[in-house]
DNA sequence: CTGAAAGCGCTAACAC
DNA sequence: GTGTTAGCGCTTTCAG
């Protein structure tokens, strides 16, 4: 069904190497170069990627490994890493660990046998050796939000600490010392590092954030939602609640105005991500941004240094800013 | 670096077939099955799919051609069918089309040079002869949301039109006569269905959805919460809201709790897609739900059997019920 | 600028 | 159950 070089070849009355110049964007003498776009468009010619990859031993494809596709972070980091490489003229396999170690070797190993030029990759839980095969192999990989530079790997972070110790400070600051946090499950790399800044911009006041405050769990919009449920049935429920990511950011709002109170007045809120919603809400939510638009350049640009140049070099380490946007949803107490 | 075959062989002493036997599952003595995982550990060894793919013509991988990756439904789509096919041994390759026409062709042609065994494919507009190449080369595609069958395609669809109808008749039903929708821009296929069923479930009891009521635009968060700001400005609002899908609906719900409006006391409220958040929220809204996993399931059935079954055979067309779920969030007006 | 020919790593006959 | 061998379709020397 699917025709060949062979027959293009044969259409055409020309040689192999000619009609593979004229795929690969070389010089070809006019004349053939027409003759031989009639006959892909007659015959219906793909190059096959097999062959061809098979041959020049170069895929043009990046593996993308992710926990789940179904957070916003991780949507819009693989919606923007995807047009990116789209751009660069790579295609992208993207494959997800669902968190069990076993899937995420996997994941590696299939990425392998698809001989990708490189991997990126959001890991479950740095340290677990699933990435052993790849490198091995020589393929590349960059690794996000997971600081792996010690075992030689590139990685593109995000101050995920100053997240949580930027929201911390700021409510700190407005004479909150009730203040609770939702984030996501124990050992998840993210979580651990904003709750640690949380809780030391606290501390170091001599302030400790209570342990019936800290709301550990899933990330969805669901349990942003359940998480402010829980804090406000407390006996004393908090003044100030931060939501440690967006999914969360917008179940809270939804149930903070849900249970009619007003953001910014009857309690304070602080969110992550400023992104579609979160941008035009009312009254503006005070949020902590992470660039995503530069972390998805970082880590591209990062794989395509690392696969250009076939030298291993020292493991490069990007740690990215957040920063702070003022809304009014955070009630200064200390008037 | 990437060791291969030939490696195995020569550490094992074996012969290529009984290696290429034992990576395909079949039987193979046992002291030499031994040996050849000992080799595989040792040397890295991950198979070629490149060369498997060239010689077997069969990659076990699949397209899946999207709009794009950042809508609700997309993403459980998404994450559905990976899920699915990666348990039959698929890899699937994610492509977007950005709504582009040019970009779709694209997508079609890099599928096409990967030697995908199937495609799964939301196609932006239906007519479009994008996916001529990929008929051309054998390859069989599904189609979802969208209407091929008369150009000989399998297609899995859900009642789209039922998704308005169902809603406008509730409403109607329930007193309302200045009822409003929140849906997609004018040509988009689901879209333009649920508008119909909307507004021909008033038509039928000579009413009319009035123009003012009708918001048409991009279907994320902040459109639902921006559609419905703009439909409580008017003169006269609406005394019940439409928002016809997953995010419109989230979006909805944020700007009426902003707005201190209780829904299904204040306004009127039906959304889409009963899934996490929407799961939850109190009043339970009420919903039109479209069965997920079933659209999954059927499109990468329909996708399988075309593969498995080398005859072109006639077209599938599966239309799948929504399914309307009676929450707290209507009023009725009638009493 | 073009043609001929070798071979990438694997699978699938085919003999044994 | 195993070894041998011929390609899959392409890229890439090397001559011309």
């Amino acid at each position: 069904m699917a025709s060949t070089l062979k027959d293009i070849a044969n259409y055409t009355g020309l040689g192999f190497a000619t009609i593979s110049r004229y795929l690969n964007g070389k010089n070809v003498r006019a004349e053939n170069r027409i003759l031989i776009q009639e006959a892909i468009e007659k015959l219906h010619f793909t190059r096959n990627e097999y062959a061809r990859g098979l041959r020049s031993n170069c895929s043009r494809c990046i593996g993308l490994l992710l926990p789940k596709i179904n957070d916003t972070f991780g949507m819009i980091l693989l919606s923007d890493i995807q047009g990116i490489l789209a751009e660069k003229g790579y295609t992208t396999i993207i494959l997800t660990s669902n968190s069990v170690p076993q899937q995420e070797r996997d994941a590696v190993e299939s990425f392998c046998r698809r001989k990708v030029d490189g991997i990126i990759s959001l890991p479950i839980y740095p340290g677990q050796n699933s990435y052993e095969v790849a490198r091995k192999n020589g393929i590349p990989i960059v690794f996000l939000d997971a600081d792996m530079s010690e075992d030689g790997c590139d990685c593109v972070l995000v101050k995920n600490y100053d997240i949580g110790y930027k929201s911390g400070s700021l409510l700190y600051n407005a004479g909150h010392r009730k203040a609770a946090i939702i984030c996501g499950t124990e050992g998840a790399y993210t979580a651990d590092r904003r709750l640690k800044g949380f809780c030391d911009a606290f501390a170091e006041h001599g302030c400790e954030v209570e342990k019936q405050y800290i709301v550990r769990g899933p990330t969805g919009n669901a349990d942003g939602y359940n998480g402010t449920k829980y804090l406000l049935s407390l006996p004393t429920p908090p003044t100030a609640i931060f939501a440690s990511n967006y999914d969360l950011t917008l179940g809270m709002i939804i149930l903070l105005n849900e249970y009619k109170m007003t953001i910014g007045k009857d309690i304070s809120a602080v969110g992550v991500d400023n992104i579609m919603l979160t941008k035009i809400i009312r009254p503006a939510m005070t949020m902590i941004n992470q660039p995503y638009k530069e972390i998805a350049n970082t880590a591209v640009n990062m794989l395509m240094d690392r696969i250009g140049a076939e030298k291993p070099g020292k493991s490069e380490k990007a740690v990215l800013d957040v920063s702070l946007l003022e809304g009014e949803s955070v009630v200064n107490l200390n008037i």
